[in-house]
DNA sequence: CCTCAGGTTCGGCTCTTATCGAACCTAAGA
DNA sequence: TCTTAGGTTCGATAAGAGCCGAACCTGAGG
């Protein structure tokens, strides 16, 4: 059952939602950061330097957690996320090692933006440009 | 470089676009029955009796196309699907076998979606009712 | 007590997606 | 040639996803 908070639990995961979970270019980003961690690492949904609101943040990291991917634990006054490694690793083995090995294309490289401009097609919803212009 | 007919190259497959397109169920089910069947199979879309229209249904091909999973080919009058399984495997070595051991959990089995509704919580993105009830 | 930093929730906005029907295209076959 | 089956394209529509700011909550630390 999944507790007050939105964790699934391990055998609650479905696949379908965690590449869902994937499929945004910032999160997968997130779950990339962590796969570069030592096991275990605690952060705050802020320490990623997103580039987004405090709200959308929440969003992805709700997504994030109620897919199975991250914990978030309650620490005084900040909340801390951790990626699942060891239910992730039972549940579906070969994920991890298939996301740690490919890097985010684009999103993350600011060297080749313009390069893999061309290549990639609009349809994709890697970027979204939003209202960033403001009211 | 993207051929007239919106297939990537190997090497222009991106993880995220691959995991976008596979986390519509009625999708991943289609690739999840592609590995079920010997490799190179050739199959219409209509034969997979995805109980949508033919305009949905091309809708979805051309997800899987242009995220690389599917190759389309055009003989005569038809148009034939086949996995691009030896692609996927050089290119994401683990992702077929990540599919084919999580079969879909709940949205494929159309006579018991009653009881699938009261057990599945209604925020995953996985069922989509959408207009299916007709005007 | 007050302030402050990290997160959540809410309302609202825009863009995308899944869906349909209708019209059209192509090639096989009667 | 006409029909037919498989697919595509074109609107149109409803729902969802990202995004924001504003208001709020919580606990640490002055």
């Amino acid at each position: 059952m999944v507790d007050a908070e939105g964790h699934p639990s391990r055998d609650e995961m479905e696949l379908p939602v965690i590449l869902n979970a994937l499929s945004d270019p910032l999160r997968y980003k997130v779950i990339q950061e962590f796969l570069e961690l030592p096991d275990g690492t605690e952060r705050t949904c802020l320490s990623f330097g997103l580039g987004v609101s405090k709200s959308t943040l929440s969003h992805h990291f709700r997504v994030l957690r109620e897919s199975g991917l991250v914990q978030q634990i309650n620490r005084g006054n900040s909340r801390k996320a951790h990626l699942r490694r060891e239910d992730l690793e039972e549940r579906f083995p070969g994920l991890l090692e298939l996301i740690s090995r490919n890097p985010a294309p684009a999103a993350g490289t600011a060297k080749d933006d313009a390069d893999a401009g061309a290549a990639a097609p609009s349809r994709s919803g890697s970027d979204r440009p939003g209202r960033a212009t403001g009211p």
